[in-house]
DNA sequence: ACGTGTTTTGTAAACGATTTAACGATCGAG
DNA sequence: CTCGATCGTTAAATCGTTTACAAAACACGT
């Protein structure tokens, strides 16, 4: 059917090892052996078959990433940063999805399983820890962005308390006390933390935690929305509203501007990730921003040490966030 | 090293053929055997090298998916088609990113010539029609999205012609004549069409065509601004904007905004692509909608259907569009 | 007991590459 | 002139599967 080695091999009169060598550069092979492999190779269009090289090598150089959905555009810069490492390191990166179907997450890890990939990197898993503590004993699998706790896996995100901590001190430092704060019901861990960051910052300015300036919803755009108006209609309005994502951010910023409050005065928003939007949409959104970039680097450049060492590296790596301010904080 | 097949069946007291034939489901199969091989293969943990069974097979039952990069969420709904189409048919879908580097497509394509993948579909090719029709002779290749002209390759788009007429005209049956174009300068098929379709329009209506109310940018929101900043700054000023993407739209719109335009009566505002942030961004915008998922899961079906087939379908489909109206055309 | 037909099993040859071991040729040194 | 080292090359083993073919086991009617 297609074009093998063996008929290069019989068109350069020469045997099948020695186009092997040509094709891989390897040295001990004569001038004129890799023209004529060359000249073969081009007249009959051939391309190496890589299911017999990889059987062979057993390796792929193929690093799988596996994301939720390709939906949250907030992906793409990670993506971007372990394409970087990879790239240099030889390796190349699939992207999988696993449509937030903790089996499907599964059904892709059979890509490693069977040798197909190299290594895995789970970015916002929906496996539990345990499972993936034990995947992870005899595969290459790595986490980036979210950490879970009691993971015995190689991790790299951020800070998320802190960066929830500094967040909201932000806020309190500008002259506000009651501060709303918009997150979700169903919990990543980043999440959580986010949430504790906020309870630290209230805990250090002897602010009271007060449960009816916390909205739990959904990471949608409208669920902000609703957040934003349930927070505003009681009676005790907040001066400010923390949101655990840009995206709730904006969805509760359309609220205060359908009912006429001024954003950055009347009450500030903060908002989480630092996507494109937040700083198209008008006004202008403060924000929290990951090193997402160097989070995907890191993560690829951690897993291929770990491929190639015997005692692998477990750590959990936290990159430095920054504070974007804007003018939702009145900057 | 790692557990292979003949472990298994050293330990199930069988041959491997049995416990090929028991993996793989097959009948003749007596049930203490299937029972024996089941047990192994708990105890061992084995899972089954696919490098060894693709190679064997020469199908690996996975589809590339190869797009510019994951940043525009746009991709995403297409993406969800294109599983869906494949899980039915019990394929995998892999996605790649070009980085707008038609050296790095080409790498990628690898992986296709390389029997990695059984199949591939280009959303938004950077490689010429030619090179594309050359490969897709000997390979399995699709497109989607996007057209190319003079390719010969299986496509599945919309009528952005039609489409762009559809819009502008919406817009002159709204009562106006001065009707302005922001695009790009870099032209992708898609974009040219749009345009072709906005002169369309203006001729049908015996409307001149007017270079002044045309604007060549970027695909950033950045320069959406800028575009309309340069409409809105001449004489002849625009009482509507067609942009051909969403993303420019908004940007354009942040500078009516910022001028304190009334958008919707002033100026009417049509885009293109039906984004997530179209009805968060206020004014909601009104906008082209394509069928995504319904594009995504017709390429993966006809591009399978070619896989079998030795004398494939390389027509051009046409899904059809429709117009979302909202507050920016004062709907 | 024997042939016949039906399951069930096992043996061995692929699949397409890389790599090991072995070979003959060439060359320099003693 | 011979021996050992070096170089270019080849034949064959190997990677982990699937599967065509053949053999074995079993059931059954005669």
């Amino acid at each position: 059917m297609s074009v093998t080695i063996k008929d290069v091999a019989k068109a350069a009169n020469v045997s099948v090892a020695t186009v092997s060598r040509v094709l891989n550069k390897k040295s001990n092979v004569s001038d004129e052996a890799v023209d004529a492999v060359n000249n073969a190779v081009k007249s009959l269009g051939y391309s190496p078959n890589y299911l017999g090289r990889d059987l062979r090598k057993s390796e792929t150089r193929r690093i799988l990433a596996i994301i939720a959905s390709t939906e949250q555009s907030f992906y793409s810069e990670v993506l971007r940063g372990m394409e970087e490492a990879a790239q240099s390191k030889g390796y190349d990166v699939l992207i999988a999805t696993t449509r937030d179907d903790p089996d499907h997450e599964l059904h892709l890890l059979g890509m490693l399983f069977s040798r197909s990939v190299d290594g895995a990197v789970l970015l916002g898993p929906k496996l539990d820890a345990e499972t993936i503590s034990e995947l992870a004993e005899n595969h290459h699998i790595a986490m980036c962005l979210e950490r879970l706790e009691n993971c015995r896996v190689l991790t790299v995100t951020i800070d998320n308390v802190k960066a929830g901590r500094d967040a909201v001190n932000y806020l309190i430092n500008k002259g506000r006390r009651r501060i709303g704060l918009i997150t979700t019901k169903l919990r990543s861990q980043s999440s959580i933390d986010r949430e504790v960051g906020y309870r630290q910052a209230l805990e250090e300015h002897g602010i009271p935690y007060d449960e009816s300036l916390v909205y739990y919803g959904t990471y949608e755009a409208e669920s902000g929305t609703k957040g934003c108006a349930a927070l505003m209609s009681q009676e005790n309005k907040p001066d400010a509203i923390f949101a655990i994502s840009d995206m709730i951010a904006i969805g509760a910023m359309n609220y205060a501007l359908s009912t006429g409050i001024n954003i950055g005065k009347d009450v500030l928003f903060f908002g989480f990730d630092d996507i494109q939007y937040a700083h198209i949409f008008v006004p202008h959104l403060s924000t929290v921003s990951q090193p997402c970039f160097m989070q995907g680097k890191l993560v690829v450049e951690k897993l291929i040490e770990n491929m190639k060492s015997d005692e692998p590296d477990q750590s959990l790596y936290m990159l430095p966030h920054s504070l974007i301010l804007r003018e939702t904080t009145g900057d």
